[in-house]
RNA sequence: GGCCCGUUGGUCAAGUGGUUAAGACACCGCCCUUUCACGGCGGUAACAUGGGUUCGAGUCCCGUACGGGUCACCA
């Protein structure tokens, strides 16, 4: 048993005057969405008050220990760029920072505590002594409080016996107690509602409600922020405070993260952690300003936040009483905000291993791909399937080569393909201006729009209808051989699947009836002009098996 | 079940007795455009409900409904 000196001692490492805040996590291995919220509310309310962030580890559930989950809290919040100022790594004036090398303490407290008048020694096996007021099926148990009726003389007794005990506390049944949140306003109970409860397990460790209060008391702790599930134990904490005789801190529950409408976030429903989601292609700065906008509201428009900005323009008031339901649609659209105006070099850093993951080419530079993503994704791990065709052309239907916005039907491409191939073809540097001005020619001499042109191209170099970049910055990119050697192969699978070229390829050149298929390859001269096939277009029709192969030749 | 808390569009939310009830995401339409995206413009869509108080209520009070939390020698 410590003497007077010990509490004076332990008083005096108090820090005072300043803003003192704790991120206080139980090391279950995950950092769920909900937790990573509570640290950064808890962290800004730190900074924006020039005050001191702590991180202190509540193990004391011997049970649930995880393996490595330290470093995981470690990690997240260094990652997230949540520094804390004291903690079990960096030390700090109210040493040690982790609940089970504090263990000693607790029980010093308690004792205290019970020479106070406010706690007892509790000699009753787990379950006896509770009330059970069954209604509606629901057990509701109370302990009766039989302990803290014992004589000096039955204590001594139970002591010697070498009984096993717990320590609880001593909770008035008359009147009420009456705390303060900074969210939720007063909140008044009556004290016959509250249990005597458990300040000290049969182990000798304090239960989380007892540690809490202690270390935050010893921590010099001033606002107590943690989840809304505590609302209803903290008349309890405010009975301990005045026990004690200590200044009682602000506190500042949040209410929970939500899956949806009717449960929180959680491990086991296999919702995302902070970890998860990077490895989704999230990135930190937009996960941390997501969060920091669930359940939190700044005073203005403004929603893209720096932590800077953060801390700048936290205020407590913001918080909302409600619970916020998770929507990973709004933190996509964070995500691309935050990858889009990201410097170039960043993002092509950070894209880098995502583009090689489908671009295994050593011929093919990463970095000269990125800038085509940068402004068209949402999250990173989307890239990979965007860029695949940089590896190979994937299979797909010449159906593609059908475009309705350009009026192009697969034919167009194939007549458009055998113009084009020759004139790039003849470009003898191959850079995108030479590229693009080819492109350009092409299109102003069939006055028609550069994008017509452009979309067989695209359709062979990529076998895909959507690409980063278009085909000017593929065909760059590809180099002229790969790219000459792509629309080729593109321009056979057209041939191939329109049966192209008719046959025999007399063509019907100066005949006098007019082919009434439009775009007939025979001749364009009378392509627009009225009557009936041309010859080569009926003998290809009829060598083929008729109307079905001439209706696929033309596209019809 | 007791106690505590909450409830503005599908979602995040502003709003502190008098507003055409912001804004953002999502969705839809149009424009821009070398596809897609970006960007621009516009649109659909909300005060859970019933009573009060008040000249006037999303805002204050009471009830109801619905939802959440808690009632552990878990945290």
């Amino acid at each position: 048993m410590k003497d007077e000196k010990w509490f004076e001692e332990m008083e005096s490492r108090i820090p005072t005057g300043e803003v003192r805040t704790r991120f206080a996590p139980s090391p279950t291995g995950y950092m769920h969405v909900g937790n990573l919220r509570t640290a950064l509310y808890t962290y800004l309310i730190a900074r924006h008050n020039q005050g001191k962030f702590i991180l202190r580890i509540e193990d004391t559930d011997q049970g649930r220990l995880v393996e490595g989950a330290v470093d995981v809290i470690y990690k997240t919040m260094a990652e997230c760029g949540l520094q804390h100022d004291e903690g079990p790594d960096v030390g700090g004036p109210v040493a040690p920072y982790i609940q089970t090398e504090r263990r000693g303490f607790y029980k010093e407290y308690a004792e205290r505590l019970i020479q106070r008048g406010h706690a007892y020694r509790c000699f009753c096996e787990k379950s006896d002594a509770e009330e059970e007021n069954v209604s509606e099926g629901v057990a509701i148990h109370k302990y009766d409080g039989r302990c803290s009726r014992l004589s000096a003389e039955e204590i001594q007794a139970n002591l010697d016996a070498g009984k096993p005990y717990v320590i609880r506390q001593k909770i008035p049944q008359e009147g009420k107690t009456t705390f303060h949140d900074e969210i939720f306003g007063d909140i008044t109970v009556d004290n016959d509602t509250l249990d005597d409860q458990v300040l000290i397990k049969r182990d000798g460790l304090p239960t989380y409600n007892f540690a809490n209060v202690i270390d935050d008391h010893l921590m010099g702790i001033t606002h107590v922020v943690r989840g809304s599930e505590y609302l209803s134990s903290t008349p309890k904490y405010n009975l301990l405070y005045e026990g004690f005789g200590w200044e009682i801190p602000k506190y500042i529950h949040c209410s929970p993260v939500m899956r949806d409408q009717h449960n929180k976030m959680s491990k086991r429903h296999g919702d995302p952690s902070y970890e998860d989601l990077i490895a989704q292609g999230y990135v930190t700065e937009a996960v941390v300003n997501y969060v920091a906008l669930l359940g939190w509201a700044p005073g203005g428009e403004q929603e893209i936040f720096s932590l800077e900005e953060l801390v700048d323009a936290f205020d407590v008031k913001g918080i909302s009483k409600s619970p916020a339901i998770f929507d990973i649609v709004k933190l996509r659209y964070f995500n691309s905000e935050y990858l889009r105006a990201m410097e170039p070099e960043r993002f092509a850093e950070i894209a880098e291993p995502y583009i090689r993951e489908a671009v295994k080419n050593p011929a093919i530079d990463p970095k000269a791909i990125a800038p085509l993503l940068q402004q068209r994704c949402e999250v990173l791990t989307e890239i990979p399937e965007k860029v695949d065709f940089f590896e190979a052309v994937p299979e797909y239907d010449v159906s593609l080569y059908a475009n309705k916005k350009n009026k192009l039907k697969p034919e167009d491409s194939l007549e458009l393909l055998r113009v084009v191939i020759p004139r790039l073809e003849s470009i003898s540097t191959w850079t995108s201006e030479n590229i693009l001005e080819t492109l350009n020619a092409i299109a102003a001499e069939r006055e028609a729009k550069i994008g017509k042109i452009m979309w067989p191209v695209r359709v062979s170099l990529s076998g895909k209808a959507v690409t980063p970049g278009g085909p000017v910055e593929i065909c760059t990119i590809l180099g002229k051989e790969e790219s000459i050697r792509r629309m080729h192969a593109g321009l056979a699978k057209l041939e191939g699947a329109l049966h192209w070229p008719p046959d025999p390829l007399v063509g019907c050149a100066g005949r006098a009836a007019a082919c009434s298929i439009s775009d007939c390859p025979h001749d364009r001269n009378h392509r627009r002009r009225r009557g009936s096939s041309c010859a080569g277009c009926a003998a290809s029709a009829g060598s083929r098996g008729g109307g079905d192969a001439r209706a696929l030749h033309h596209g019809r």
